[in-house]
RNA sequence: GUGGGUAUAGCUCAAUUGGUUAGAGCACCAGAUUGUGGCUCUGGAUGUUGCGGGUUCGAGCCCCGUUACCCACCCCA
């Protein structure tokens, strides 16, 4: 048997409720605080992510699904949206029209990691940018938007945490103010975080290993090194979300893992999640647009896990298995010489817009019944040669169990003014 | 890449200390007076017990290997 491959899922169609109530919650949410749905290619030059994602980072380093390796043409399957939309809009000039841009996404995203519980190697987002400004109320418009779509699903129990990470201005001095705090006790750090002392020491701030954050709980603070811009920004976007009357927590803790994040940094997390416990994230990138060629110019976005948001609606017992019927007449017909005229019928009334089907199996018309029953069909038309020699069929009310006599020129009509 | 766990019907699970034709519920199919759904009743089909080897008179059960999946580490949504 051939199944799907690792870490990739299909969406059967009991399960698709959840996945569009999601999907249609994210794009209601996000236009109504004014952003515009885009969509870009599955595939990118695989440089696109090396510039943007950072060539030191988890993602470059192991976790692309990449074509053509050591080709100049090399593809990769995109492992997040931001940097292909800072892409698209550089390269169709979309701030040259205007210069400030609010988009979103939905779509599929590839990491070739360990799949686990709320992991997987083709994974789909939500997330929305907002590119080309840097006032901070945009920082705190995101997060609203992020917790609105949350509010809306109906994941409870969101937690919401933020932090700044400074500028290419401070953060250089944080870092080495960082690294000359932690290298007299290094050795007494876990081996990860010996790790992430070279690669990315702020990620050491980020470590769950108990004897680690008491090593580095009186570590410097981003806060103490921020330069003023950055510090008037960080008081801007906390001002902001403190007057919406947002419940979050400031982590000096939380890092990200991209390099393109500048100042404002957030997270959310839900319980229900297992080990992976954050279900959106995100942040300002004040030097992407730049780096992609496009003139200077903030931008401040976010990405939510679906997959997660599915699991904390199911761990909060908010996604029941639904099954989605969409016919409401259903056409039975009894013997062969019937069943070309119920196809007939049922092409009269799927014409008229009506959503109709019919037994392609031959079955009994008892078998035909249980059908239109399981499928939650309304209405039931009966064709049998008694009808059929009259012209007409009788129309079953499932509900009602009620049957009346319709003439089939008058059955469209009839149907119609039965479905409003 | 590393560690742990699991593997029996379409699904969820049973199967005495190793012992006969591996069972149940749900789902599925067919019937229960002529051409009529749900509820009920009756009947029916369905398994290479993940795969390969070993031990044994005898293996779903014990041993070894292998594969797949799950969870976790790393990192992230």
């Amino acid at each position: 048997m051939i199944q799907a491959p690792l870490g990739f899922e299909d969406h059967l169609p009991d399960r698709l409720p959840v996945w569009r109530r999601i999907e249609d919650a994210a794009r209601r949410i996000s236009e109504t605080y004014g952003y515009r749905e885009m969509r870009t290619p599955l595939m990118e030059s695989t440089e696109l992510f090396v510039r943007s994602v950072g060539e030191v980072t988890d993602i470059v380093e192991k976790e692309m699904f990449t074509f053509d390796k050591g080709d100049k043409d090399s593809l990769t399957l995109r492992p997040e949206l931001t940097a292909p939309f800072v892409r698209a809009c550089v390269e169709h000039s979309l701030f040259k029209k205007k210069p400030f841009q609010k988009l979103f996404y939905v779509g599929a995203n590839f990491r070739k990691e360990r799949p686990q519980k709320g992991r997987l190697r083709q994974f789909h987002q939500f997330g929305v940018e907002a590119l080309g400004a840097s006032d901070a109320l945009l920082d705190a418009e995101t997060v609203l938007l992020a917790l609105a779509f949350f509010e809306a699903v109906g994941v409870p129990g969101v937690r919401t945490r933020v932090n700044t990470i400074g500028c290419p201005t401070c953060r250089p001095a944080f870092r080495d103010a960082l690294k000359a705090h932690l290298e007299p006790k290094l050795a007494r750090f876990c081996e990860n975080c010996r790790r992430r002392f070279d690669r990315n020491v702020f990620r050491v701030l980020d470590c769950k290993v108990e004897g680690c954050v008491a090593l580095s709980s009186d570590a410097p603070r981003v806060q103490a090194h921020l330069c003023d811009g950055c510090r008037a920004h960080d008081e801007g976007f906390i001002g902001a979300l403190r007057r919406a009357g947002v419940a979050f927590e400031q982590d000096p803790r939380l890092v990200r893992g991209f390099d393109y994040y500048t100042r404002t940094v957030y997270e959310f997390r839900a319980p229900g999640l297992g080990a992976q416990d954050a279900i959106g994230g995100g942040g300002r990138y004040d030097n992407l647009i730049a780096e992609m060629g496009g003139d200077p110019a903030g931008a401040v976005g976010f990405a939510v896990g679906l997959e997660r948001v599915v699991i904390a609606l199911e761990a909060a017992g908010k996604a029941p298995e639904e099954e989605w019927f969409p016919t409401r007449v259903y056409v039975t017909h009894i013997g062969p010489e019937t069943r070309d005229a119920a196809f007939d019928i049922v092409r009269t009334l799927r014409t008229a817009g009506i959503s109709a089907d019919m037994d392609f199996e031959g079955r009994s018309l008892k078998a035909q019944m249980r059908n239109a029953n399981r499928v939650k069909a309304p209405r039931v038309v009966i064709l049998g040669p008694d009808e059929m020699a009259k012209g007409e069929v009788k129309v079953r009310d499932m509900a009602k169990s009620a049957e009346e006599s319709v003439a089939v020129k008058d059955l469209a009509a009839r149907l119609a003014r039965a479905e409003e």
